[in-house]
DNA sequence: ATTTAATAGTGTAACAAATACACACTATAT
DNA sequence: ATATAGTGTGTATTTGTTACACTATTAAAT
């Protein structure tokens, strides 16, 4: 903000905590580092922002290199900058969240980048020791994706296109910790309009299919402005 | 977040809207730039963080130039880091957002550092034309207390410590920008139990004086952790 | 064909919280 | 004494939240 300072190179980081949904679990993306510092360890996805590009840009190219998928939803969560964090001197990380579809990935993520050797799925509740602060990071996203599903539509961000309500349900009992009582949340999910009833069904179970539902995208979007009020 | 790289300094900023309430108005702290860029122009109090401190330390240093005091709540808001937001090439900003109780400053604050030629407390319905990207700054900052006193009390930290509940009142609806209806506020407002009832009252007022309230600080605690719902 | 196992799908009563709304009271200034 | 300005209070209505248990449907096993 001051003048008459030399023109420096930008320092700092951005590191992303991806979350997905599958078989009732929350999943939290981790790479096996093959860089150090921390060479062998877990940590989250990410790398120093290029000089040319917005923070927001840096992380849709780490989300690419890590899923192969573009037009993830994801959002600023915090900047970590404690002194101590980086082995190699304070270097600021801009960490992110962002929200994925397990279903559009194709297969276990591939990596295409030096700096990881591998790209593993783990459950939230189960992580290995991590690198740096990232287990502090993984914590206040969580809390801050437990909020924000109260007041905002992001849980569909994890589930597929077309998704029965007991999907829909498990997704918030895992994000909350929490049992929730199936016709209370039918009705107060279906009360607020901005669900799509299809005349399609779940299909390869063996007990009674389950009807299948989608986002109706133009009340959504409304929604999405006026925040909803969904608790408990 | 990869090894064999130059031990760089950083080149971050820390930039703080700092609110306070007054007249049943908010305010905003600006300063008046006397560096460049943006010589002569307003803008929030900010400066870049020592590689010594931590952002937290730089932010309170910050507010302790540019007010007097210590200890003053905040938290981060966002970090700002578009490709054009400083003209000398992109220097990322973590701005923060403060609260304070207006009565704690004994006059009008004054600057103790070089590049700030002044402080004015601005209306935030009738700031000036900002220099940086911190008109916007200062937007996403009302969107966060705005959102934020619905679930916390934070509103307290822009009150003196012994209030009435007509100021309480004033504070959320100036915040909110939206009248509240005055039996509907105080039932809900006495309902959380975090006040104490004084038996002082308002002095100097040609009216009706109002009872004083102040905060019980061990039920405050607890209501920090749990959250309140305050809404409409 | 019948049974079993697993999950889908549904309604109501009790309670709590939010809203809408109007008037009498009190301190001071003149 | 009276005008002024803001304080302080209660209730009925509506809305939202909670607690709670059984029938329906399907595939698989027998």
């Amino acid at each position: 903000m001051q003048s008459n300072l030399p023109h420096l190179q930008s320092t700092f980081t951005t590191d992303c905590v991806i979350f997905g949904f599958q078989g009732g679990e929350l999943k939290v993306l981790l790479i096996e580092r093959n860089e150090y510092p921390f060479k062998g360890w877990w940590a989250l996805p990410g790398f120093f922002v290029e000089h040319s590009e917005t923070i927001d840009d840096a992380v849709e190219r780490i989300l690419y290199e890590h899923t192969g998928l573009r037009g993830i939803y994801m959002e600023q969560l915090y900047t970590f900058g404690d002194l101590k964090r980086h082995p190699q001197g304070r270097i600021i990380t801009v960490a992110y969240y962002a929200l994925l579809r397990l279903d559009d990935l194709e297969s276990q993520p591939v990596p295409v980048t030096d700096y990881a050797r591998q790209a593993v799925w783990h459950p939230l509740n189960n992580l290995p020791e991590l690198g740096f602060d990232h287990g502090h990071i993984i914590d206040k996203a969580i809390q801050k994706v437990r909020r924000k599903i109260s007041y905002s539509p992001i849980a569909f961000e994890l589930l597929p296109e077309k998704f029965t309500l007991t999907q829909l349900q498990q997704l918030y009992e895992a994000i909350w910790g929490r049992k929730l009582d199936k016709r209370n949340f039918r009705k107060k999910m279906l009360n607020y309009n901005i669900l799509k009833e299809l005349s399609e069904f779940q299909r390869g179970v063996s007990y009674r299919a389950a009807r299948l539902y989608k986002l109706d995208k133009r009340k959504y979007a409304k929604v999405f402005q006026n925040e909803l009020t969904f608790s408990r």
